[in-house]
DNA sequence: GTCTATACGTAGATAGAC
DNA sequence: GTCTATCTACGTATAGAC
């Protein structure tokens, strides 16, 4: 128990600098000074690299359960809670101009790398999926709710990977309005319906 | 000129590696096994690893242009030709499952690495762009040609990006079809309009 | 629990023979 | 132009003192 602050503050800046760096960018020397410890120290508390990395994944997963368990108390109706999905596209705003989206490049990431890994990141995006399919079932959708749910994921993927390579805020709030009003429109009680794509500004 | 060839070789093999490993995570020795040549005559044709990268990156450079100028010739209407750009994502599904999109998976492994290549990289985006937005003011749709273009584009993005995660190809189909779809309802002449967001399946 | 010292492999890069 | 041999730096990982 004594080594748990130790073992916290390791996950918590590495987990900072994995997203910030990347994986494999992101030496035990980068984390051990973040951290202010000697690098031999590490392995005290972590057999290997890779083990910090599942450590941290265990940590965003937790973290991203408990986000969701969150909107699921704060939205009265399925809408609302996935307003608040769209929403962490604001919220992070700053972040995510500077370094994507903390699932997607870690998943990108490590799919390059054959990590062993993967699937246990991966779960990060199926965390997001499930819930978002459950709040699309309870709009009515339940017929074509995991793709209203990943046709979601998708859109914040894709502005997340553009407002980084271009740096650009405002385009982060132009498409989040896009999705609001792309929510209305798939928001009513209408499972039997089949294409309605719609446009722009 | 003599070197010419090998020097093809190389660049044409790191292309490979870069896309299906990244860019960090692929070695001189994987790029000299795949070459067939050894580490040391390298550096008879590049100085450095990032020499290479960027003569990787004009190599996708002058391979996009071309690609953009033989789809503006086998489109008669720009609706055909934004169509064509959608249909990439058809046409290169397999790889996309495994490795993600080109592009989207470099500009941000650059941006994370913080190399001085980015904007060249970026530069990638920005002919897709900036063609696509030509597209869209040809429909009419010069006031947003722009927020058209890089909606577009983020689509694609998300779809890769998730496709890659999930490894699913169907994922890509049905996304590709909504794009389609919402194209169609974008494809007309009407420049005043504002917000018309839409459905899915 | 944390440190210093160090082993070991691999990466990018150089020198010089052929 | 291509090779072998080698250098240097850095990364992960280990040993063992404190």
């Amino acid at each position: 128990m004594k080594g748990k602050i130790t073992r916290e503050h390791i996950v918590e800046s590495a987990d900072r600098l994995f997203y910030q760096r990347g994986y494999e960018h992101t030496s035990f020397s980068d984390i051990a000074d973040s951290v202010k410890i000697t690098k031999g120290n590490f392995y005290y508390h972590f057999k290997s690299k890779d083990e910090i990395l599942s450590a941290v994944i265990q940590l965003r997963l937790e973290n991203t359960r408990n986000m969701l368990v969150q909107w699921e108390g704060e939205g009265e109706r399925p809408e609302d809670r996935i307003k608040s999905f769209i929403h962490i596209l604001i919220a992070n705003q700053a972040d995510i101009k500077m370094y994507g989206c903390p699932v997607g490049t870690l998943c990108t990431e490590l799919a390059k790398l054959n990590h062993a890994s993967q699937a246990e990141a991966n779960e990060l995006f199926s965390l997001f999926r499930t819930w978002l399919s459950r709040q699309f079932a309870l709009l009515g959708r339940e017929r074509d709710a995991d793709e209203l749910a990943m046709h979601l994921l998708a859109r914040s993927q894709g502005v997340a990977t553009l407002a980084q390579a271009f740096r650009d805020e405002k385009f982060i709030k132009r498409e989040v309005e896009q999705m609001y009003d792309w929510l209305s429109l798939n928001g009513e009680r209408r499972a039997g319906c089949t294409h309605e794509t719609g446009g722009d500004t």
